[in-house]
DNA sequence: CTCTAGATCTAT
DNA sequence: TAGATCTAGAGG
């Protein structure tokens, strides 16, 4: 153990370690990272935002997964390995952020539902077209996220990779663990009893808005 | 080629 | 409570 371990002294920026430990947490199947990612922080054009709802996505086993029908040219990124970001325009309307996770080749991701905003709060109400919401609903629910973000699948993010250079989202390690509450995933009855019902949805407990499906 | 059902949001 | 708006994937 000790014959493995860095002198103290090689250590001297704490930044590359941090990064490398959040990332770490995405080399984790999509049901383990997603509760996870609670409290890390986002950041992308202009806009830095608390993570405060998840939602996980995981193998071609799970009927609400995309990947459930196979490898396509949609879905490639979920096979991709974990820290790509795996954007898609839901409804015909909404983009979805979602965080691919685990090894290279097993379909997993965490859906980003919901962020807090702490920093660019007039930008991302700008880009949300909404002056007057209170903060905590700016973000809340996953097509608001991708847009207060401005993360979109035309602009190529999907496939992105984080930590790249190229890539405009970086994720920051939480610098609180607040507690949890957890629940079944959203709009995925179509997916049957068993994986319908999974409570594979996690918020932040007190966070004024999470936790419900509006 | 056509058809349809979405991991939603907003205003009425 | 319905309308907006588009595309992947399935079926013909």
């Amino acid at each position: 153990m000790l014959s493995g371990m860095p002198p103290a002294t090689a250590n001297t920026s704490t930044a590359p370690t941090i990064a490398r430990d959040v990332l770490g947490i995405l080399r984790l199947p999509a049901p383990q990272a997603a509760p996870l990612l609670i409290g890390c922080e986002l950041e992308a054009h202009g806009v830095r935002a608390r993570i405060v709802e998840t939602e996980a996505y995981h193998s071609e086993a799970d009927l609400a997964c995309h990947a459930a029908r196979g490898r396509t040219p949609r879905t490639e990124p979920l096979y991709a390995k974990s820290g790509t970001l795996y954007v898609y325009l839901c409804y015909g309307l909404h983009q979805m952020l979602n965080l691919v996770c685990d090894v290279e080749g097993t379909p997993s991701a965490v859906l980003i539902r919901a962020i807090a905003i702490t920093a660019g709060e007039d930008v991302a109400r700008e880009r949300r077209q909404n002056l007057r919401t209170p903060l905590a609903r700016l973000a809340n629910g996953p097509g608001r996220v991708a847009q207060a973000l401005a993360l979109n699948r035309n602009h190529n993010h999907s496939g992105l990779e984080l930590g790249q250079a190229i890539c405009p989202l970086k994720l920051h390690p939480a610098s609180s663990r607040p507690p949890l509450a957890n629940g079944g995933r959203i709009g995925v009855a179509y997916a049957g009893p068993e994986w319908g019902a999974k409570p594979w949805r996690w918020w932040e407990r007190d966070f004024p808005v999470a936790g419900r499906a509006s």
